[in-house]
DNA sequence: GCTGAATAATAATTCAAT
DNA sequence: ATTGAATTATTATTCAGC
């Protein structure tokens, strides 16, 4: 199920350092999850996750806290 | 020079909603700094923004508070 | 070292299916 | 409502020039 995939991702993402969708969609059939580019794609914005560039260069995706100071509806 | 455009661009992604970055280099255009994507695209990274996706979908670009909690070097 | 044009790589979306 | 395949849109990088 969703949820069940998504919970994983979220411990891939603090574990591994996933660069890209693909390589969490990799990570994922590792794990049993048959998924693709595309529902990664979705799950990352449900669990507001995004690509930050750590001061090295390198970029990497993270959770990210809530932090909004612009309204948003 | 690149300073005073990095001032500029976060002070546009904290009043405008930019979705992308062809966005912010046409709003940086009109605040009278001839950039491309490419450059913006590499402002972004040193400044840390990332495009995050508000609850109701749409996607647009915040600052990025460093909250990291896995190694970075 | 900073930039743009062109390109490559990556991510988001559409559309159909379930 | 969730997903994958294919497509489109967007972003990162390369390479050359300044």
């Amino acid at each position: 199920m969703k949820k069940n995939r998504q919970k994983v991702i979220i411990e891939l993402v603090k574990t591994k350092r996933i660069e890209t969708q693909e390589e969490l969609a990799e990570a994922l059939r590792d794990q049993g999850f048959q998924v693709t580019q595309a529902t990664v794609s979705r799950d990352i914005r449900n669990l507001n996750l995004t690509k930050v560039s750590g001061s090295d260069g390198r970029q990497h995706y993270t959770i990210l806290e809530q932090q909004e100071n612009t309204v948003k509806k």
